[in-house]
This record gives structure tokens, C-alpha cells and sequence, in this order.
DNA sequence: AATGAATGAGTATTCATTCAT
DNA sequence: CATGAATGAATACTCATTCAT
């Protein structure tokens, strides 16, 4: 029953930190099958802890409350998704206004299908819910992309470039979002970015895009 | 109003006096009150019957569940909203595609304003949630449109139909939705809906579509 | 509604400590007095809770509904009777029929007198009654009487052996289970016994059974 | 039990008596059937009304309280089924004590065949079930038959005149109640009623009693 | 730290009964 | 008298959270 506690002078530096952490794994990854698996009503912080094998008073020791565990598994969720989206926002600088709205499309994509099942259910749950989480990553894609408007300023003829931002926007989010379930073919393919984008850039520009051909790149 | 009707499943019993009419208005109408206000996990039907000033009992006089108050709210709001849509839908048949796309919009818009807050935490309620209530609209909507598409579909270059049809249904809905909270101003002022027809069309003929004068819009 | 309901298993949660090992006794005392004192009625998960001294969370955390608490009151009843049965059985065997018959009474009386009010009450439960439980007995108590007659059948003069069984062991239980609030003197001197005897002995060999002593009272 | 009978020439002056009468019918009649085929629990008040066709207001005017609903369905019941017993107990004063024990049984088991299912439902009702009103029965018969056995105390052994009774009122109660549903066709034919009386008449008279050629069905 | 026993306010729902119309 | 709308205490059961060991 006793385990070896830590010493004085502990030889390992982290072992507890170590383990702490895999703790915390452990539950976020239980937290996330059972949410994507029985849904948000089967989500309770009982069957959380047993799913992970630890007791609930260890559950609490790292997460004050439910909420808590929820952030946390958005937060960490959101992290895979923005990662890299620097090097995205770099390269948007120097795009031209058609690669601008590819890109902010094709950062909206990676984002749903990191982990679809996931996103989706996280985009549902009532406490923290659509506005409060995904919220955050429409507003993050807004200002990037209203910066990346800015730079193009001339090319764009609508004249209230929020209203452009807010329009490019939650289209990009809403027809991304559902495809993941109703056209997860189309995203894949990426047929829907052709045509979302086809579409974005008209709007911004006033200029007729040409569709794609089946092969090679286009529009510029 | 209206004389009673006779639902399959929603209230348990028919009221048959004016003072249970009344008593049903009520609970609705505390129950509408108590989503909009508090959110959906307020919303028990203890709490409801209190607001209502009824108890308990009454409101399972007149509905066998809580899912059963729920279904009702949401078929009288949905009542409300899909008043007048026939006459839209014969105006759009013989009008041209951009105008088709402008109903469209507008039907959208009206759903959305004849009781945004409720609209918005209506759609988001789970039991009954999105699928099978938002979805419905939308689902009336893609066919409508669909219909219409296909009528005019020498204008139209987009090759995939379906997919042009969800694109478009998908971005008005989204578009819209959020404008409720967001930029609801655009949204009466009718300058969303300008630029997102414009957009549309735009899409969907492969053409250019000048934009209106930006200034005439946003005032109100 | 439909009236699906999901049989009980025995405990939720084996408890490991010895806390809860007393929790589950508390509970279980409580269950079997209030049953006994204030009838099925008044056997409500949270009056039990609340006799036991404990929350009703906890109730719950050991039997996950009502029923599985009364199953396992029945079956810790059920247990203590049948304590003991394999070696009458075995007495049986080799006994002549007359003492087999006494052996089944006597098996029969032992049962109610461990705790003749708990007794009682069980086998008029409503949701397990009588049909699911005490059948049990009856039923167990019905093969057995059945094999020991398959022995002795040329002792036997009744052409159906099954409707011998059948009035033998429907006599025993009714009269013995009756005299535990009727009759308990008689039922505890052994004279019940002994005219019971008496009566199914005369009746299975179609022979005159001299009745014992009679003057001899049996007071106690 | 002379009740005012109906006089043929005065439509004026009984309708209400009528009226009432026919309710009170109605709703014993609907009770009686929602306990047969639903069981005690779906034995409420608000559903008898619904049943017969009237409000609960009506049937509190009739019934003070939900008990005496089944009071009152169970004197009816009761009635039905002592009909005709004082016949019985005429004939049984000048007849052989095989003949009385015979009438015993035999007016038991019409008691049971009446309405079987009604009765077997009746004599597990919690709140006023076996013990206050079965035992009515068996207490009804008990005083009967100790005075026809006190008639014939030269024929019968057994000592103890009231334990005698005792055991052929159970005797008779238990094995004919459970027959209804384990073995009516014998209690039809009468074979089991053969079987008691001669076991019960061997018992008292501590003589052996011939058993019946048992292929033969019928009475004698 | 870890455990898991214990908590109890809260949830949907039922049903005997009352009373204004 | 009849109606049926209204009542509300009571029920079985859940789950986030605390705390002694």
C-alpha cells in the first residue's frame, strides 16, 4: 500500500510532476471520449474519473470543477488547432488577396477535422457553449483577417470593411462547420474551399471569378 | 385566436375552457421567458410552473413532459415564422435569380427578428435541439431553393447544384443567425442582406455584381 | 409512459471498506424496519435514508434503485433460511414419509420464525412479491417434496402426485405462514406441526394416523 | 339487503336516484376493470373517472376518498359471493361432517370463481388488502364452521376444536386461491376439492377416508 | 497526495384531492 | 349536481462537490 514518497533530496526532479501529468492526460483524454462517445449529458465528473481510472477526489485535486475540466479540453483542443497558424498569418502577409481568403479557409478546415467528432460535440455544450469557445476562434480568425484586409485595402470594394470581415467570416466558419457532417467528401476534396473562395474573393473584389477546372491552380 | 387544435403529441389535453387556454399562454410564455433569460439549464419545469405562477400540477395538465413544453414553444414560434412564407415562395417562382436570392435572405431574416432571443436559444437547446428543429428550416428553405435553382439554372454556372444549394442556404442561415447578436443594425438596415445577395449572385452566375452605394445603408 | 423497467442487480459497488460495509447494514436495517413497522407504503428510498442516518446519495451509491434494496433485504432474508436446508434434505432421504412431511413443515416454520415480521411484510411486497419471492421457497420446497414422494411413492395413495405435491406444500405454507400472527403458541409448541403432520399423512397414505396425546396441552 | 325498488309509474321521482345509481355503477364497474387489467398501480382516481366516463369531481361526490372506492368495489364483491351462503349454512347444519367440510370448500371455491381475476387482485391490494379484507372471509367461515363442527364434536378427535378449525379454514383458503391460477382445471372438475375433503375429513375424524377412483372428474 | 464514502439540493413526474364555475 | 382546472406534497433518482482517512 505505501509508496516510496519523495525524499528529501529526490534524485528525480519530476516525478511527481511527471505522474501529475499523466494524471491529468489520462482524465482529459476520458473527459473527451466520453463526451464525443455518450454526448454532453453522460459527461458527469463521477464517470469521468472512473473512465480514467483515478477517484474523484484526485479529479478535483487538478480540476476545481467541471467547468474547469471542460476548459482545459478546449483549451487544449483550440492549441492543436492554432498551432502553426502563425506561419499561416505570415504567409498571408505577402498573398495576394485570393491566397488571403484560401488560407483563412483552409486554417478553418484543419481546424474541424484535427478531431471532428470532438469539435463538434464541443461546439454544442450548453455551459461554455457555441458562443462562448468557438466564438474565440472566429474572433482570433477575425482580427488576422481584418489585418490581412487592411493590407489590401484597395482591392476591396466593399466599402464597411467589418461588415466584409464579419461576412468572409462566420461564411467561412458556418459552411466549414456543417460540411464536417453533411459534405465531409466536398471538404476533403477541396472542392468547398474552391467554391467558398471562388465566392469570398468575388464578393471582396467585384470581380468575376472564373471557376476552376478540374486540375491545375487558377485565380489571380 | 385560433380555435383548438388538435395535436398528436404535444399537449396532453385540449383546453376546452378559456381559463386553461390562458394557463397554457402562461406557462409558454414563462417558459419562453426563463430560456431566453436564464438559459437552457434554468429551464426546469419546476421552475417554469413557479415563474408561471401555476403549479406544478397544471403544467402537467398540459404537457406530458418537459420535451412536450419544449416541441410547443417551438411550434408556435415556428408558427410565427412560416406565416406568409407560401406567398414568398410563389413570389420567388416567377422572379428573377437574384431576387430569388434576396427572398431567400429576407424569409431568413424575418425568422431571426420576429424574436431574435428566443430564436437564438431555441436553436441551441439540446434534447430537441438543432437537428431537429433549426434544421427543419433550413431544411424547407434548401428545398425551396433548390426548386428555384433549378428553374433558373441556365444562369447559374456553378456545376455541382447541391453543393451550390448548400453553400448558399448554409451561408444565409449562418450569416443571419449571428447578425442577431453581432450587427443587428446591418441586419435592419438591410445592408447585410444587400451584401450577401450580392455575393451570392455573384457566386452563382459567375458575373460581377457592382455594389450598391455604400452610404445609402447603414443608418437607422 | 410504458412501464419498462430495469431489474435490479444486486449492489452497485462492492464496498471495500469497512465504513461503507456498515453503511450498507444501517441502510439495510432501516429498510427492514421501517418496512415491518410502517408497512410498504412508507417504504420510500429517502425515509429509509433518512431512519438509516444517511444521506440519500448514499443510499444510491450502493443500491442504484429501490427495488435492488428490497432485493437484497430478501435476499440476506432468503440466505439466513435456507441456511441449513442441504442437511434437512439430506435427513430426508433416508427418513420414512412421515418424517419427511415433518421435515417440510419443519423447514417451513423455521423460516418464519427467524424474523416473522420481516417474514411477513416481504411476502406481500407488491413489485417482488409473493409470485417472485416466496415462490422461491415454495417452489424449491415443491421439487424437493416432489423427489422425496418419487421415493416413497408406493407409501402413496393419491393417483396424481403432482396434485399431492401441490395440496401438501400450499397446506404447509398457508398454515404455518398464517400462524404467525394467528396461531404462534401452537405455532412454537409444535403442536401445529404435529396436526399438520397428522392431517398430510393420513391424507398421502390413505391410512388412519392416530393423533398423539391429545390431553396433554401445549402451552409455552 | 331489501333495497326501494324501482316503482314503474314515476319518471319524476327517481331520476336523480337513478342517475346517481347508474354513476355509481359505471364508476365501480371502470375500477374494477382497471384493476384487472392494469393493475393497483394504474388503480388511480383520476383514471377510474376518465374510465367511466365522468370528472373526478363526480366521483369524489360518490367516494369520499380513494379507499372507499375499493371499499366499496370489495363489498359488492363480497356480496356477490356470500349470496346464497346462508342456504349453505342451512343445509350444512343437518348434514354428515364430510358433507359439511365438502360445503366449506365448495362455497370457497365459488368465492374464487365469481370474478377470479377481481378477486385474485383484490386479495393483494396493499391498502386494505388480504389482511383486512380476505380474512373477512376466512372469518366469516371460521365462526360457520366451528359451529357446525361444535355439532358435531362426537365425530371429530382433534383435542383442540379452535386449532382444528384453524387449519381446514387455511387449509381450504390457500389451496383453493392459489388453484385459480396453478391448477383451475382441476379446481374445475372438482378433483381437487375431492382431495381436501378427504384429507380434511380424515384429519378430523381420525379415520381413513377411500380415495375416489381418480379418473373420474365430476361430483357425486 | 490519493482515495472513495458521504452529501443534499435539485430534477422530472405523479396523483389524491379541492373548489370555483 | 356536474365539471375539470388547479393544487402541491411526495416520489425515485442524479451528480457536482466535500472531507475524513
Amino acid at each position: 500500500m505505501a509508496r516510496a514518497k519523495k525524499m528529501a533530496a529526490s534524485p528525480r526532479k519530476l516525478p511527481e510532476q511527471d505522474r501529475s501529468r499523466a494524471t491529468v492526460d489520462t482524465i482529459i483524454a476520458a473527459a473527451a471520449r466520453i463526451l464525443v462517445r455518450d454526448g454532453y449529458d453522460a459527461f458527469t465528473t463521477n464517470r469521468v474519473a472512473e473512465k480514467a481510472g483515478v477517484s474523484i477526489g484526485s479529479l478535483y485535486q487538478y480540476f476545481p470543477n467541471k467547468d474547469a475540466l471542460l476548459s482545459e479540453l478546449m483549451r487544449r483542443h483550440t492549441h492543436a488547432i492554432e498551432d502553426g497558424i502563425e506561419a499561416m498569418a505570415e504567409r498571408a502577409k505577402s498573398a495576394p488577396l485570393a491566397e488571403v481568403v484560401r488560407i483563412a479557409i483552409e486554417h478553418n478546415v484543419r481546424s474541424h477535422l484535427i478531431d471532428p467528432e470532438l469539435h463538434r460535440v464541443l461546439s454544442e455544450v450548453p455551459p461554455l457553449g457555441k458562443l462562448d469557445w468557438e466564438a474565440a476562434f472566429t474572433e482570433r480568425m477575425v482580427s488576422r483577417v481584418r489585418d490581412a484586409f487592411e493590407a489590401k485595402r484597395a482591392e476591396i470594394v466593399v466599402a464597411d470593411l467589418d461588415l466584409a470581415v464579419y461576412v468572409v467570416t462566420h461564411t467561412v466558419e458556418a459552411v466549414v462547420h456543417n460540411a464536417v457532417t453533411e459534405r465531409l467528401a466536398d471538404l476533403k476534396s477541396g472542392a468547398l474551399a474552391e467554391e467558398v473562395t471562388r465566392m469570398l474573393v468575388g464578393y471582396l473584389t467585384g470581380k468575376a471569378v472564373p471557376a476552376k477546372r478540374p486540375s491545375r491552380a487558377a485565380a489571380e
